[in-house]
DNA sequence: ATGCAAATGATAATCGTTCTCATTTGCGAT
DNA sequence: ATCGCAAATGAGAACGATTATCATTTGCAT
């Protein structure tokens, strides 16, 4: 087990909550989750924190670096394990699922725009919102 | 004047809230607007309208394809005139400005990524947040 | 001018998120 | 192991953006 040391690290005491979203995250079952996602997994699962605690925890980690939050359209943040490789999302309008993707030359091409502009690029955000073209959504859970 | 016949050809009737708020877009004083910026401009105009018939109207505009709706970050809805060119926004993190820009190659890769991948997209949203790098924010007010 | 469906505006309600504050907990010092 | 206390938690209130409700008003076809 290595997540205490992971919050120690982060500069974040070890807590009973903290250490059970830490590795809701880390478990893999679901990349991309929001606090309400992560709230509702943690009390199925018969641990009961607070949903204040959730989000503030959620923040933390963000701040810390453990955690990579995203804002897609619906208006609900949604986090992922920070692996340290940013990518942009693809979001099925069909399922909600969510894939991701790395593209070098538009990132490239953000730079050069911003520059051109007199701008340094602090965050981007590039979503795609599409329908899969199979017949049955593979995404589909 | 043409806005009404606008607001005919969306399918929508003429209305005084409609009219003010179409126009204001069309005026073209300030190009991305949340609700409240809307209601507070028409407010200081002297036109009240209520607050609820700016969420509605706008929505209607969005789903007539008069206006776009855009989600930065900050959880509120900005809209613009649909000028039928789509393009993508830069936000200056100091004044909150948007300026934005048009990049075929961006654009052709984000088809090839979701193609690809099975995709086909409906939607996208590319917003690049940055700081102006020049000493005093030109884009400040 | 008349009638009525559609639109409006005041207000309540909703949703995601943050704040408040009394209680609990982690943990360094004893 | 035990104390002490700052830090963290949880329940619920508060918040900001948006949507729903519903009685009143308005656009517009007749
Ligand atoms: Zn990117
Ligand atoms: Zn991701
Ligand atoms: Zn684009
Ligand atoms: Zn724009």
């Amino acid at each position: 087990m290595h997540q205490p040391e992971h919050l120690k690290n982060a500069g974040l005491k070890s807590t009973v909550p903290r250490l059970k979203v830490l590795s809701l995250f880390e478990s893999g079952t679901e990349r991309h989750m929001s606090a309400e996602d992560v709230y509702k997994l943690l009390l199925a699962s018969g641990d009961d924190v607070g949903l204040a605690t959730v989000y503030r925890v959620l923040t933390q980690f963000e701040q810390a670096g453990l955690l990579v939050r995203h804002y897609f359209e619906g208006g609900k943040s949604v986090f992922e394990l920070n692996q340290g490789k940013h990518h942009d999302h693809i979001v099925c309008l069909q399922c909600g699922r969510v894939e991701e993707f790395y593209d070098a030359g538009i990132e490239a091409r953000q730079e050069k725009i911003a520059s051109d502009r007199g701008f340094s690029i602090r965050d981007h955000a590039l979503h795609i919102y599409a329908d899969c073209t199979k017949k049955q959504c593979p995404h589909k859970v």
